[in-house]
DNA sequence: GCTAATTAGCGTATCTCATACGCACAACCG
DNA sequence: CGGTTGTGCGTATGAGATACGCTAATTAGC
């Protein structure tokens, strides 16, 4: 490739008119693929299990998609095809609150998506189309292009980031388990008294809602003072 | 395991005083890992490339760590051995500032880390440490401990997420490619709008600065109103 | 020292996967 | 109805992880 999977993404699908008519496509091998991910986990995805779904021959694959990770790639970019419908006329942070809700939503749903979010791949129409959706929020803002990619970027990636552990936490209780070791009060303090006060086992707070609402609060500084 | 890699990462390590002394252990193979991992990828470890460079062989490794997942997660938590010096006395906001960037450097040290600070995984006690380290910050304001997580969720979350782009930035230049297309300026007129400013290719403002900056206001803020 | 116990090093075999190659088949064109 | 073109897919290959079990190097106790 070299391209970064660009081609792939982007490239168009023009139906030849000659020679055998495909049983398989591209959409059904990625649809298929993401009920795989869904259902069992991204590891579960192999050519092999994918192609007994789709009842067919393992390397049939082959003619629609030029090997695994581009599947993945596609499979990712697949997670994003409809932008999430903005509430208009609220105002930016109405908005925004309810686009980083749904890319919040698009994870849960998909948590494999969420170490591919971080991993290296072009960017392909959905993931495209989403951006663009969030980029108009603050340009209609009339704050300049820069400082709108800027923007979306602290929302998207705090979203990200505080996504992780509410995922981890289905299936995973040994977090914070290390600290039954007896160093564990010297060693970590603060996480020690974080757990002591219970304030972990039992969140009180919407911890994802209250970095959301500080985020957006740091961005209505800023707008207020250059509007 | 069914622990979520916690025995692995937190088990002690008792040294026999009978049998054959080892020759590897788990210290070199983990550090050797993380140097490939640096230089070539993390694809590029496998146990055989890893034990040609140890000199040993292929299943000498498994003496020292159960397999490539769990080697993976310690390789992982290797990354964050001593945690960052943060500036005393000059307030919480220089602290966090000085915590966000040195996680910033660690992701640009180590850029397959990236994705797995965003998969499943136990915290191990580099990570530990560092959380401690960002808890201690809010802590010392006297908020709440499950306020203080939500903080340090916020900063840390983002940082995640904006250190994505720069990292992408260095060996794909095809992010913005699909603009070429005829079709995007009505698909995507807001991306299109950005870099028709030129303002993506030729950054004239520091991305990750203005993002952090605005998360940090919004938390000065919470903290000021909340005093 | 000698022997048994203990633990590390590692060759071999196996199993899972992704995937290159090439043949056979189906549809359309003339 | 043969040629053209693109698809379906069986087989072979090679990489990678890892279970098993033998061998080697120590030390504890006699």
């Amino acid at each position: 490739m070299g391209d970064g999977g660009y081609e792939l993404l982007w490239g168009a699908k023009t139906r030849p008119a000659r020679g055998r008519p495909p049983a398989l496509s591209r959409e059904r091998i990625v649809a298929e693929a993401l009920a795989i991910a869904d259902a069992e986990g991204l590891q579960q995805v192999s050519m092999k299990h994918l192609a007994e779904r789709l009842g067919s021959g393992v390397m049939s694959l082959y003619r629609h998609v030029p090997g695994k990770d581009e599947l993945v790639a596609l499979m990712y970019d697949a997670t994003m095809t409809d932008p999430p419908r903005l509430p208009e006329g609220e105002g930016w942070r109405a908005a925004m609150t309810a686009w980083a809700l749904a890319v919040r939503d698009l994870f849960h749903a998909h948590p494999w998506a969420l170490a591919l979010a971080t991993a290296n791949h072009a960017m392909g129409p959905g993931e495209a189309r989403w951006l663009d959706t969030a980029l108009g929020v603050f340009e209609a803002e009339g704050l300049p292009a820069e400082i709108c990619l800027a923007a979306v970027m602290a929302v998207n990636g705090y979203v990200g980031g505080a996504v992780r552990p509410e995922i981890q936490g289905q299936d995973d209780p040994h977090w914070f388990r290390f600290l039954q070791h007896e160093s564990a009060r010297e060693d970590y303090p603060h996480v020690y008294r974080l757990v002591a006060e219970n304030s972990f086992t039992v969140p009180t707070v919407d911890v994802f809602g209250f970095g959301l609402e500080r985020v957006l609060d740091g961005l209505e500084r800023y707008i207020e003072d250059h509007r």
